[in-house]
DNA sequence: TAACTGTATTATATTAAATAGTACAGTTGT
DNA sequence: ACAACTGTACTATTTAATATAATACAGTTA
């Protein structure tokens, strides 16, 4: 579930707060799904828990969990807020390689065969939603 | 020229290759363009020489600068394959975005208009080129 | 009451990044 | 030949971020 890279060059907590998100976003954690406590969740990454307690401190800052002293840490029902930004932040990074894609001389349609093989790659794993 | 953020979290030789490297893409830095020394680039950024090595090392182990010992390190002359590369990764990175989009339910037609913002912004800042 | 939960604190260890200093050899222009 | 450059190499040290360790306290649950 919690797999991340215990020798990557990226801090743990930081590879646990990308996951929680990438989970909430995509629905793999439901709203008012609990998380595994601290303490657990350590133990099952063989890590501390501070630094798990440190991830889910910062999750709770950003508004995509809370936590009740006593009874656990929940995923937030925020799911509109939280979309709304994670769209946000991908259109500004898309947004952003296609200039520098133009800056260097690809054509309009090169990208767009990119886009198509993405929905391609997509639309293949997925049922089809008719809309 | 060369301005990075020294108070970045990012280490400070990672932006140095960045830059560089955004440059020789761009060509800022023409091909056998000498680089300012090691020694005198330390002091316009008031930062350590070994900093500037260790970056000139990774560019030239990645065939963006050839250095000679007691001339000065250039500008390599291989645009080509270097281009070939950074469009391959740009690529790799756009696709990855667009089956992320995709994945939280963007539609095609939402990506090709970002595609076309990107467009005109650039475009705008250019003379056109005809082709 | 026992065993959970989150939270907080302090101290320590580990590692990467950056600095500092020195040295050696090749190049360049005077 | 000489002074002033160049790249390169090496060791030692400092700094800051990351992670660990060990407790402690209070609320919850069965």
């Amino acid at each position: 579930m919690f797999d991340l890279d215990l020798r990557s060059r990226k801090p743990i907590y930081e590879q646990l707060i990308e996951k929680t998100k990438e989970m909430i976003i995509h629905d793999v954690l439901k709203p008012d799904e609990q998380l595994p406590s601290v303490r657990l969740l350590a133990k099952q990454l063989t890590i501390n828990p501070n630094t798990i307690q440190k991830a889910y401190r910062e999750l709770e800052r950003e508004g995509y969990i809370y936590s009740i002293p006593g009874k656990g840490s929940f995923v937030a029902n925020k799911k509109e807020a939280i979309y709304d930004e994670k769209v946000k932040q991908l259109e500004e990074n898309i947004l952003k390689l296609c200039q520098e894609a133009f800056y260097i001389g690809l054509k309009k349609e090169q990208i767009f065969s990119i886009v198509e093989r993405a929905e391609r790659a997509i639309r293949g794993g997925e049922e089809i939603d008719s809309n």
